[in-house]
RNA sequence: CGGAGUGUAGCGCAGCCUGGUAGCGCACCUGCUUUGGGAGCAGGGGGUCGGAGGUUCGAAUCCUCUCACUCCGACCA
């Protein structure tokens, strides 16, 4: 046999695939979902992050984040970080590394016991990884702040932080390593901390209710941390780990949109005011007698997933390491601090705890990583493929982040991917729909379609993104 | 950390009891036919059976040790 020149095939035309940078067509992605589900995962979200292709396990407790599961953490700490620089506070990065001494200091390299992570390293120093940064954060303060007219300030980041379980379970939820927002705040009197800590309950409010959650802030024991102001914040789901106790009015209040000024100390206690006034706990405070108190048609009993929690504590760190400051009177005197957390890696899978069904994830169009899914019925059929780029374009010209399944695959493949990745609007393109000149917008969350032009579905998804 | 389990192909599993050199479904690759809710046929690729040691002519299978992971409990963003 000689040379043989071999015809170019249309379907192998090399092994090189050009992806364009921030392409979303599905052929250019990563989306390793899963028609099974692996043996180890117990509940909903896990089931369904593994599914999905959001995240892959890497060892206990520990996960990467595939793509799309990624995209998710940033959006969720994009709204986090929105809503915290509106109340002022301000971001920063601190390492995930931390040196045992500040530990030493503050008496609690001891007291924290084996959840630590401890490091050694090459030089035989100590070191650990952070499971909280308060320690850190009041060195921080210490050393570039010395004047009660610096105060106040309100610092935080967005970090992953370690702490060793004994037993990491349910995914995301109960990780060993995990992402989490910590603010921290200096202020030169116990009423100018307080109303920080009603500052983060307003902004804590609003980014739940941002991300599509009910998240009802519930009094709570004030554990290893101390102090005597907490709440915790608990997303109603019935997979929750925590029972809750609470009056329904709770659950009817809303913040909306509304222009808050958080420098007004008494329109932010008052918002405070509203949503504490309903009775609603944990078990670990629920207090039945009160309960009872509760109109009977409005008492109810159910499961939350705690996704965040405020304390105020006073001097309990500033006075051991020292941060200090000097008051009007020339007094040195120890600012009183609080500090704020929002799980936002396990918040992921809250949101799916909170809204799936049996046949997907089902994300709130604040969060979800993709704002429409584009399905191409007949991949390959000039007309269906030319109104699906045109679609696809046209949503991306309207700021707008389309998915578009591309891929040369049955119709009923791809409504499963769409539903198991729970995209909030899909757009059906078909030969069918398009002989009237038509496609179909569908909602995920209630199943129904609508048959309308394809530039009218672009302005429907433009009109329902507007202001997210 | 106490108790109970499981590790065999990317995922879900069978084979182990009764040793004879690895199989099924899905996924993947090729071709043809199909194509509005997870197609059909034909062909194909992929696993040193978690690891180490031992018993044996021979080990996925029996024994010992070890590692990893999961579930129940106590603990926790």
């Amino acid at each position: 046999m000689g040379l043989q020149v071999l015809p170019p095939s249309p379907k192998s035309a090399g092994p090189i695939r050009h992806r364009r940078y921030r392409d979303m067509r599905l052929t250019n992605y990563f989306l390793p979902v899963l028609r099974e589900t692996p043996a180890e995962a117990q509940i909903a979200s896990h089931r369904l992050m593994l599914r999905a292709g959001m995240i892959r396990q890497a060892s206990a407790g520990i996960y990467s984040w595939l793509p799309l599961g990624f995209k998710v953490l940033r959006r969720l700490e994009q709204i986090v970080h929105e809503e915290q620089q509106r109340a002022g506070h301000i971001p920063l990065l601190m390492p995930t590394l931390q040196s045992a001494d500040l530990w030493r200091e503050s008496g609690r390299y001891d007291d924290y016991g084996e959840e630590m992570l401890r490091i050694t390293d090459r030089q035989g120093r100590e070191m650990l990884y952070g499971p909280t940064n308060e320690e850190l954060i009041t060195d921080i303060f210490r050393s570039a702040v010395g004047s009660y007219r610096d105060l106040p300030v309100t610092l935080y980041h967005i970090q992953w932080k370690f702490r060793d379980e004994m037993r990491p379970r349910f995914g995301v939820m109960r990780g060993r390593e995990f992402l989490m927002k910590d603010g921290y705040n200096f202020d030169l009197t116990k009423e100018d901390a307080l109303h920080a800590y009603n500052r983060h309950m307003v902004t804590y409010i609003r980014t739940y209710e941002r991300m599509g959650l009910k998240a009802i802030p519930m009094r709570a024991d004030s554990g290893p941390i101390g102090g005597d102001y907490t709440h915790e914040f608990l997303v109603l789901a019935p997979t929750g780990e925590s029972e809750v106790f609470y009056d329904r009015a709770v659950t009817d209040l809303t913040l909306g949109n509304r222009e808050i000024d958080f420098a007004d100390r008494e329109a932010v206690r008052e918002i405070c005011d509203t949503w504490t006034a309903p009775y609603a706990r944990t078990d670990e405070t629920h207090d039945a007698a009160v309960f009872e108190v509760v109109p009977e048609e409005r008492r109810v009993v159910g499961r939350g997933i705690e996704v965040g929690q405020i304390f105020y504590f006073g001097t309990e760190y500033s006075e051991p390491m020292k941060a200090v400051v000097v008051n009007e009177a020339g007094e040195r005197v120890p600012v009183h601090m609080g500090s704020h957390g929002i799980g936002v890696s396990r918040l992921v899978g809250a949101l799916i705890e909170a809204n799936h069904d049996d046949r997907g994830i089902i994300w709130p169009e604040g969060v979800t990583p993709f704002h429409v899914g584009i399905v191409n019925l007949k991949q390959g059929d000039g007309e269906a493929d030319a109104a699906c780029e045109a679609l696809y374009s046209g949503l991306k010209a309207r700021g707008l982040d389309p998915l578009y399944d591309d891929r040369d695959e049955r119709a009923g493949g791809k409504f499963a991917t769409m539903d198991l990745i729970g995209l909030p609007w899909r757009i059906t393109v078909g030969p069918r729909g398009l002989k009237n000149g038509v496609v179909e917008l569908t909602s995920r969350r209630t199943g129904e379609s609508e048959e309308m032009s394809p530039e009218a579905a672009i302005d429907r998804c433009a009109q329902i993104y507007a202001g997210l």
